[in-house]
DNA sequence: CTAGGGTTAG
């Protein structure tokens, strides 16, 4: 049953409208006028007037309703509208909303809206707040007007606020919005939970989250979907794993491929990778399909653990579901290939993009830098500039984390203070951090140390520890004791620091220095993590660590192992050298997999630390006596071996 | 009655 709304006064008219639905209009004080009961009506119209564009009566786009004329209008104008008692009149200066595509056509419609006093009236207010605040084209300031001009806001017009303010990345007004609501006693649905969760998933306010948590139970809303589903995702952002798993298995069947994608992305975040991995398997044992969002996820697994099979084989499986593919996934394929160890795919992927955003272009930074492509890196940074993107700070990270690779020192600096200066970007510590990494990559340690000492801001433990890692190839025991230091006050220091240090000492015959800070790995309770090397034969990942005998194939392989060095011996290397771990483990990946594989195939080795320079030699050499293109990932970049030489020109 | 959740480098 229609419920009657009005009678109100439009212009010269009275109206009386048959609205679709309850609501309750009350004007306020100033905008109340009284209904002229003294004349009755002469003639009863029907008139049409536009309906909010996504309501059930979307077909028509507009409202009938019921007109009674009061009084006798001779002008030419009104008899437009009123031609003849029973057409309907078509109020043709009225736009509906959802053809408004602009700015412009808003505002005439709004004041459109604002003559015939419709503006303030539901549902006509959340139709003009949600246009203006939620379109591509609108506007959070205009929106924001028309939402403090409304006298009595419902739920509706919050949640269009706090959900755009959310997007335009205004979380902390969007929360203020909220609390405002509910000191109004204006009560949050099912819709406004979702968007306050965002908020605080953005800010990662995790107090915040569980207060808005402890209100949607109260409120009786804890069965609803969405709203479980932001509440993964919140708790993912604050990396609070246990509780996102815990609402994920209180969901049961009611999990839908959203609720997957937050928690693979959680995981993800924790870096738990291989979790992450097994759980994308699981999806389809839930009759759910993986869509692009858990393949984003899961893609960015692979990035890390360097699992170019399984990364391709999801690749496959994206083409053949999907005739597009959004920018997104696009990038999350070109990181994978890069840190897979497949450039030139990434690029393939890159190059045939018509639309690139600053996360493409930031992977694609930085992937090259980390395959010493480092020139072409720069080349990509100034298409995207010459293309008009307003580069951030994250992306010069990138940009002068390449550099230091290259040892571009004079390109890095420019780059540095064309950040500052024309692009006003403030330098944060990572900024600094690659200076420093690109003067000692110059050998230039007196400078990084007094570019460390002087910078503006605290330095991180990453850059102290780069001085550190320097110091080992010089020796400057004074520098890298004082560095050493460093680290102890911010109570970063690590395993591998303890290692350098001790090292150093023990290299100067200072037994007890190298003894005490041997004893500190133990006394800070310091783990080291175990050393690995991994390589893919035929579509199966096998993982070796430094003397690894503990698989099928290890008679075999320390045949081989022996016949290699063998060969080395004949190019004048004596492997007796190579003793590190890494290079342990790395020696068996590649002896494994130069039996394993055919001998045409590039050999894939992904390792967990760094390469040494023995290491580094070792390679090389085998790379041109057996003849195999051998590309190794380390933990900060990647080596390309090809007969005997490697693309890092031993630099890294 | 209108609207909503999850996705990307360093």
């Amino acid at each position: 049953m229609a419920n009657k709304v009005g009678p109100f006064w439009v212009g010269p008219f009275c109206i009386s409208l048959l609205h679709p639905y309850p609501i309750a209009i009350k004007h306020p004080p100033h905008k109340q006028r009284t209904l002229r009961t003294d004349l009755q009506p002469l003639h009863h119209f029907n008139i049409l007037l536009p309906l909010p564009s996504s309501s059930h009566h979307k077909g028509n786009g507009i409202m009938v309703g019921s007109l009674a004329l009061h009084q006798h209008l001779a002008s030419p104008y009104h008899h437009n509208y009123l031609k003849d008692q029973n057409s309907l009149i078509q109020p043709t200066c009225l736009v509906p909303l959802h053809q408004v595509k602009s700015m412009e056509d808003f505002r005439k419609a709004h004041a459109q809206f604002l003559k015939l006093g419709l503006d303030c009236i539901p549902p006509y207010a959340g139709e003009l707040l949600s246009a203006c605040a939620l379109s591509a084209w609108g506007s959070l300031d205009y929106a924001l007007a028309i939402f403090l001009n409304l006298e009595e806001p419902r739920t509706f017009d919050y949640n269009v606020m706090i959900r755009a303010k959310v997007n335009h990345d205004q979380s902390k007004s969007a929360l203020q919005l909220y609390k405002e609501m509910i000191e109004r006693s204006i009560n949050p649905d099912n819709f406004t939970f979702p968007f306050v969760l965002k908020a605080c998933a953005l800010l990662s306010d995790i107090r915040g989250g569980i207060q808005l948590h402890g209100h949607a139970i109260k409120l009786g809303f804890d069965e609803d979907v969405f709203i479980h589903n932001s509440l993964i995702n919140l708790y993912g952002k604050c990396r609070k794993i246990e509780l996102s798993y815990k609402i994920f298995e209180l969901m049961g069947s009611n999990r839908t491929i959203a609720s997957w994608s937050a928690l693979l992305s959680a995981y993800n975040r924790m870096n738990f990778c291989v979790d992450c991995l097994h759980l994308f398997a699981k999806i389809s044992c839930e009759k759910l399909k993986p869509d692009e969002s858990s393949m984003v996820a899961a893609l960015s697994s692979c990035s890390n653990l360097g699992l170019l099979g399984q990364g391709r084989s999801i690749h496959c499986s994206l083409l053949r579901n999907y005739p597009t593919l959004n920018i997104i996934i696009q990038t999350s394929l070109i990181d994978m290939y890069m840190k897979c160890g497949q450039p030139d795919k990434g690029m393939l992927i890159f190059d045939k993009l018509h639309e690139k955003n600053l996360w493409t272009y930031s992977a694609v930074i930085s992937g090259l830098a980390m395959h010493n492509n480092c020139k072409k890196a720069l080349q990509v940074f100034s298409d995207m500039l010459n293309q008009g993107l307003k580069p951030d700070e994250a992306i010069y990270v990138n940009v002068l984390s390449a550099c230091s690779h290259a040892m571009m020192v004079e390109e890095g600096l420019k780059c540095f203070n064309q950040m500052r200066f024309d692009h006003q970007i403030k330098p944060n510590a990572q900024h600094y951090g690659c200076l420093v990494d690109l003067m000692i990559c110059a050998g230039r340690l007196d400078e990084a140390y007094e570019l460390i000492q002087n910078m503006p801001i605290e330095p991180t433990d990453a850059a102290w520890r780069s001085i550190l890692s320097a110091c080992k190839i010089n020796g400057d025991i004074k520098l890298a004791e004082s560095a050493y230091s460093k680290l102890e006050q911010m109570d970063a220091v690590n395993a591998g620091d303890c290692v350098i240090l001790s090292n150093m000492y023990a290299e100067l015959q200072r037994w007890e220095d190298a003894a005490e800070v041997r004893k500190e790995i133990v006394n800070r309770g310091l783990v080291q993590a175990p050393g690995f090397s991994q390589v893919e034969v035929k579509g199966k990942i096998h993982t070796f660590v430094s003397h690894d005998k503990s698989f099928p194939q290890s008679d075999e392989v320390q045949e081989m192992l022996y016949q290699m060095d063998w060969q080395l011996r004949f190019e004048g290397y004596a492997t007796d050298n190579l003793r590190s771990s890494e290079g342990q483990s790395q020696k068996i990946a590649i002896a494994f997999a130069l039996m394993n594989t055919s001998s045409v195939s590039t050999i894939r080795i992904f390792t967990n630390l760094r390469m040494c320079s023995e290491c580094h030699k070792y390679t090389e050499l085998i790379s041109k006596v057996f003849e195999r293109d051998i590309i190794v990932r380390d933990r900060r970049r990647f080596h390309h071996f090809r007969l005997g030489l490697c693309s890092c020109d031993n630099c890294w």
